[in-house]
DNA sequence: TTAGGGTTAG
């Protein structure tokens, strides 16, 4: 009786998930396994959207089946493939041929796609070699994603190759050759197929304008813009878009301003151009004028105050997206941005806390959010779980040399920063001007002078002219060392303006090394570039007082007194408890 | 098949 009753009510082909829902429970206890494909089909095709809840039921029933069957499983491939889940439709697609069952058309499109869009070129050639197998290279479908694959991974040869041995194309497998050339940089070749394309949709002009946008020729892309026959939100978005990466954001406004329809992807483009530029205000401002703001929008508002330097701030939305009325989950990216924040706040404490988030909701530690946890850990001083995370990482690069070769550096590990940057050079890797200042760091800690002035030198070797942050820890290391003459040498010799942490450096090294006449002129120049602190004043008046000038000592200590200004007091990069 | 969010110093 049960059996029949659900089996019609699975005939019913506009169910919702709460429906399904409710049937699912008692095909699985009593082991009704001539209904499971029936379920299957029917939550495949009749909901829609990336939720756990479905994903959670295919999954069930997919893995509980007694009699797997190849276009169950395809569609499942081209559901997970559909909803970004990438990965997972990848596994179930491997899993379909280990039943030894044939992949279907649909299996083989979507899996070939969730391997384009995770770069998983390995995974891609073997779905290639079983296309083969099957003698499916017939589908227009398949085909295209083949190419489409070989576009993706940067093989435009082989990509060309698939397209021209194509029996018949439609305008995605054009689309998709002309992404391939695009992706790799070649805009002549693009250009061309762009020309050829018998019916050109609005993907394919859409392509072209992202095409010239990217390499900054948006006089190009306007051009394009404005002669398409019609445009989409991707034509307005992509338009915006190259103006943000150009650094143009007023004009990105105006597009935006003038766009007849917007959608989240123009609102969070346009978010993130103001956080470009520093324009912090506009981005919250525009963020506020939404009202269903989805998880990317939080994540482009929370990195825009985490990179222009209001870490409190990042916090505090990310609690909110978090709090009962909002409930946002957030991903990776959130927490990188978070992470990043708490590191700027030394924040060891909440970024514990978010670790055992990830753990209690599943979210994996990817190389981006890692590099952010191995610097709020070296920062904290725990520099062993930095490393242990650093020796994890897939993929070591620039960041994550520069983050733990800093965090030695902070952490007085000279050596293990040393040893760092030469594999980093082994790996193949060039160092930025943020891997050199930590370098510099390392050896200032450990007072290592002659080593430290060899490796701010062979920085113009590697191309790289050293920013007055690099001259200031420099000046430090000469100065710590007593070496006050080459410190104030160096500082004549900058290229740019010092600030008043290098004159800074410069007179603290004078106070320890009770030296007048440099200090005298390290004072003036600190007094100048930052009148209103009074610690200049002090270590000016202590110089003195080292070599019993009590008057001109006691004339400055009076002098801050008549002003009023009391002395700042110092901070810790520890969070406070 | 096209458009959006993340990591290193100061």
């Amino acid at each position: 009786m049960l059996v029949r009753k659900i089996k019609s009510l699975l005939k019913n082909n506009s169910l919702t998930l709460d429906q399904l829902k409710q049937v699912h429970s008692p095909i699985i206890t009593n082991g009704f396994c001539q209904l499971e494909t029936l379920f299957l089909r029917q939550i495949l095709l009749s909901t829609s959207g990336n939720s756990r809840v479905i994903a959670q039921h295919i999954y069930g029933t997919l893995f509980h089946m007694q009699n797997p069957d190849a276009l169950s499983w395809g569609f499942a491939v081209r559901f997970f493939s559909a909803n970004g889940q990438f990965k997972t439709a990848f596994s179930l697609y491997v899993h379909l041929q280990r039943l030894g069952l044939c992949p279907s058309s649909f299996a083989f499109s979507s899996s070939l796609k969730a391997c384009a869009r995770i770069g998983h070129k390995l995974g891609g050639l073997s779905v290639h070699a079983q296309v083969y197998k099957y003698g499916v290279c017939g589908s227009v479908y398949v085909q295209t994603a083949l190419l489409d694959l070989y576009s993706k991974v940067g093989d435009v040869k082989s990509a060309q190759k698939l397209f021209d041995e194509m029996p018949e194309r439609n305008v995605v497998s054009w689309n998709s050759m002309l992404s391939g050339y695009l992706s790799s940089g070649d805009l002549e070749m693009a250009k061309r197929v762009f020309d050829e394309i018998p019916k050109k949709d609005v993907v394919s002009w859409n392509c072209m304008i992202t095409g010239y946008a990217k390499i900054g020729n948006m006089d190009e892309a306007i051009l394009l813009f404005e002669l398409m026959p019609e445009r989409n939100l991707a034509s307005w978005n992509a338009v915006i878009s190259g103006y943000v990466n150009s650094g143009n954001v007023e004009s990105a406004r105006r597009v935006f301003d003038a766009m007849p329809m917007r959608n989240n992807v123009s609102w969070i483009t346009m978010i993130s151009g103001y956080s470009k530029c520093g324009d912090v205000l506009s981005a919250r401002l525009l963020f506020d004028q939404m009202n269903d703001k989805e998880m990317l929008v939080y994540n482009a508002m929370i990195a825009c105050y985490e990179r222009n330097n209001q870490p409190k701030e990042a916090i505090e939305l990310f609690n909110q997206m978090l709090k009962p009325g909002v409930n946002i989950q957030p991903d990776e990216m959130t927490l990188t941005s978070v992470i990043s924040a708490c590191s700027q706040l030394g924040y060891m404490d909440f970024g514990l806390w978010i670790e055992s988030y990830m753990k209690l909701h599943g979210i994996q530690m990817d190389d981006h959010l890692a590099n952010a946890f191995i610097d709020l850990y070296a920062k904290s001083g725990y520099i062993d779980k930095a490393l242990e995370l650093f020796r994890g990482l897939k993929n070591k690069d620039l960041v994550s040399y520069s983050a733990m070769i800093s965090g030695c550096g902070v952490n007085g590990k000279a050596v293990d920063a040393i040893k760092l940057f030469e594999e980093m050079l082994n790996d193949g890797i060039c160092p930025n001007l943020v891997t050199y200042k930590g370098l510099l760091t390392a050896y200032n800690h450990a007072g290592l002078v002659e080593e430290g002035y060899k490796c701010f030198n062979s920085m113009k070797d590697q191309g790289l002219l050293p920013s007055v942050d690099h001259y200031g820890t420099m000046v430090d290391l000469l100065g710590r060392a007593g070496r006050l003459e080459e410190a104030h040498e160096l500082i004549k010799s900058m290229p740019m303006q010092p600030h008043a942490g290098v004159w800074g450096a410069l007179l603290l090294a004078c106070r320890v090394h009770n030296n007048v006449d440099l200090g005298e002129i390290a004072a003036r120049n600190c007094f100048d570039l930052q009148p209103g602190k009074t610690g200049y004043s002090s270590l000016l008046a202590n110089i003195y007082a080292s070599v019993e000038r009590w008057d001109d000592a006691g004339r400055l200590r009076g002098a801050v007194e008549e002003k009023g200004l009391t002395k700042i007091p110092g901070c810790s990069w520890m969070e406070s408890v």
